[in-house]
DNA sequence: AGGGCTGAGTTGGTTTTTCCAACTTATATC
DNA sequence: GATATAAGTTGGAAAAACCAACTCAGCCCT
């Protein structure tokens, strides 16, 4: 974000993870990747964002493994640079989900819903949720967030 | 963030998310109170945050009813203020444990996992997961992100 | 009553990040 | 050779974050 410390990696896997993608239009990069943008252009004109903070964004998010960069070619035009998500920017489909479940719950829009989950066959909805080690589901307001084995007393 | 427009709110559950806790140290305030902190200088002195922004953000997030700000009193001392997750302060836990699983699968830490969230009688431990209505896990591979009633063309 | 202590801020100035518009670069077509 | 276009760079302005020093209110102590 960075959060980081220039003497030791931070250990709390949140902060771990928003040094990725916790910067000013990361995730809404991230959400257009999803929806299937892959270029430059793309992402500038559907996000608004200044081009040189895109520049920044791209290169950190495939520096951390989040987008692949690739080339294309249009017929008729040159070669050109794409980013595609790789198997751990797919994997924040359920954050991605998760906020935005949150979000339907305690700050609707006016609107309804933009987005929605659906599974392989595109036949149900799926949403997020704590499930224990057998699968079942927990609800979600008996859950509790402990220190894990590598908390320190700071953690 | 605020991405808000001033003409239109945005549609966008993720945009309207970020919108109150995707400023820088948002997440991590609400991870402090996670771990039970309520008091000013707890989390200033665990986060090591300017004390002015940790104004301005626990000012907006009171504002957005993530926190709800009570009075308490320690002995011999005067009357403080304290800061305390809201129901939907404490629903952000499965966001949270999302980002956290996301970290520990794809980034993780060379000491293991500084955090666990555990069911009811702490027991066992929980993931998060995508579920189907029927509450049957789906497999994160296999959900893929669709436009929902409210999107536009541009949603 | 006056002085010191403490938690919770506020303030002023500096640094960093973001924003914006204009420019550049490489190649493809005309 | 001239023009077009995607993907950037660059320079300067604006906003946000940072930092240290200060304020303020009430409690305790003498």
């Amino acid at each position: 974000m960075p959060f980081k410390s220039l003497i030791e990696e931070p250990r709390c896997q949140i902060v771990r993870t928003l040094d990725i993608v916790g910067e000013k239009w990361s995730l809404l990069i991230i959400r257009n990747a999803f929806r299937g943008q892959t270029k430059f252009s793309e992402f500038r004109d559907q996000l608004g964002i200044p081009t040189d903070i895109l520049t920044a964004r791209l290169a950190t998010l495939v520096e951390n493994g989040i987008f692949e960069k690739q080339g294309y070619r249009d017929a008729g035009n040159r070669e050109r640079s794409s980013y595609h998500l790789s198997e751990a920017g797919r994997a924040l489909n359920i954050v991605m989900a998760a906020i935005n479940q949150w979000g339907e719950q305690f700050n609707p829009s006016p609107w309804g819903s933009a987005s929605t989950f659906l599974d392989e066959r595109g036949k149900q909805k799926v949403s997020v949720a704590f499930v224990g080690e057998s699968g079942t589901a927990v609800p979600q307001t008996k859950v509790s967030w402990a220190p894990g084995p590598a908390s320190t007393v700071q953690w």
